[in-house]
DNA sequence: AAGACGAAAGTGGTTGA
DNA sequence: TCAACAACTTTCGTCTT
């Protein structure tokens, strides 16, 4: 049985949702807000844009730099003669051992360019990356790393950042791409979640249903058809304590016979990463309690 | 032959005493 | 801490088209 751990207390709603820009989340039923300051992904330059005081605050913030790229390089052009070559080059490199010196940052240095081989070769987008590198600051500021890998608690932060974002990867996915284990991700994800007070809201099957049809090439039409019906299991509950991805492959396969563009069992278990046999036991009590008739 | 079906036994995680 | 439990997997023989 999956747990649900998030709940409104207020409300006891499950329907929590993310502010991005606030960082809050938020009860969709009564608007409670459950917790403010979790990461603020919006722009850094609010200052500016909200007052009409047009003092400059910089450019904003890119977590993918170790400085957030704040640093200063100094270049030289063709041309330059050779002894202010010489100046600039050292001008970068004190430059550049300032910038490193702090522990976090030369951590941050090598362990940024793992997170964007690993979060590249999982396919994820810059945005949940850029979240990933944040969650991961977070982490090595409050010093949780120790004792722990870096490679490990790149890929819970990751794996954060893809739940948070809504387009969530399975914890088999990640480790395929990252050379450490699914439970070390994990029992990582979990501390860090612990300790950083980070709500993640419990994933739906609706996010996994365009993942899922795009590499069984259904058209919109279906996926739109899955998405409805989960609306409708909704109402019920019926996936409390599921699996998502079942739920999910168990509606897309109902939504592709009564679209017309029918997927066998053994395809659409093998893209969702589970049996035929929880397919067909999902989609067997789904038409039961929706009353479909197939065919 | 391909696809769907479901029984039976086993696994890993959650729950509640 | 441990047993009970639901969901899920693996395996496999059977039914349907």
């Amino acid at each position: 049985m999956t747990s649900r751990a998030s709940k409104c207390p207020e409300c006891a709603s499950r329907e929590l949702n993310l502010d991005d820009k606030r960082g809050e989340y938020v009860c969709d039923d009564c608007g409670l807000v459950i917790e403010s300051d979790i990461i603020d992904t919006g722009p850094e330059w609010r200052n500016f844009q909200e007052t009409n005081d047009a003092s400059r605050v910089g450019m904003p913030e890119n977590p993918m730099f170790h400085d957030k790229g704040k640093g200063t390089t100094f270049e030289w052009k063709e041309g330059t003669s050779g002894k202010s070559r010489g100046q600039f080059y050292r001008m970068n490199r004190y430059q550049n051992q300032a910038r490193v010196r702090t522990s976090v940052d030369r951590n941050l240095v090598g362990a940024l360019q793992t997170l964007k081989k690993v979060a590249s070769t999982l396919g994820i987008g810059n945005q949940t990356m850029a979240r990933a590198a944040e969650i991961y600051r977070k982490a090595v500021e409050a010093r949780l790393i120790q004792g722990r890998s870096n490679d490990s608690m790149i890929a819970a932060a990751i794996y954060t950042a893809t739940r948070i974002a809504g387009t969530p990867r399975t914890l088999a996915e990640i480790s395929q791409h990252s050379r450490v284990g699914q439970k070390e991700i994990g029992r990582c994800y979990r501390f860090m979640v612990k300790e950083l007070k980070i709500r993640v809201p419990p994933p739906h099957p609706r996010d996994y249903v365009e993942k899922i049809c795009s590499e069984l090439e259904l058209p919109a039409m279906s996926s739109g058809k899955a998405v409805e019906l989960l609306g409708l299991l909704d109402e019920v509950e019926f996936s409390n304590g599921r699996n998502p991805i079942a739920v999910a492959a168990g509606a897309i396969y109902v939504a592709s016979i009564m679209t017309g563009h029918k997927r066998i069992q053994r395809e659409i278990a093998e893209v969702a990463n589970v049996t035929e046999v929880t397919i067909r036991s999902g989609y067997r009590e789904i038409v039961k309690i929706l009353n479909i008739e197939l065919e």
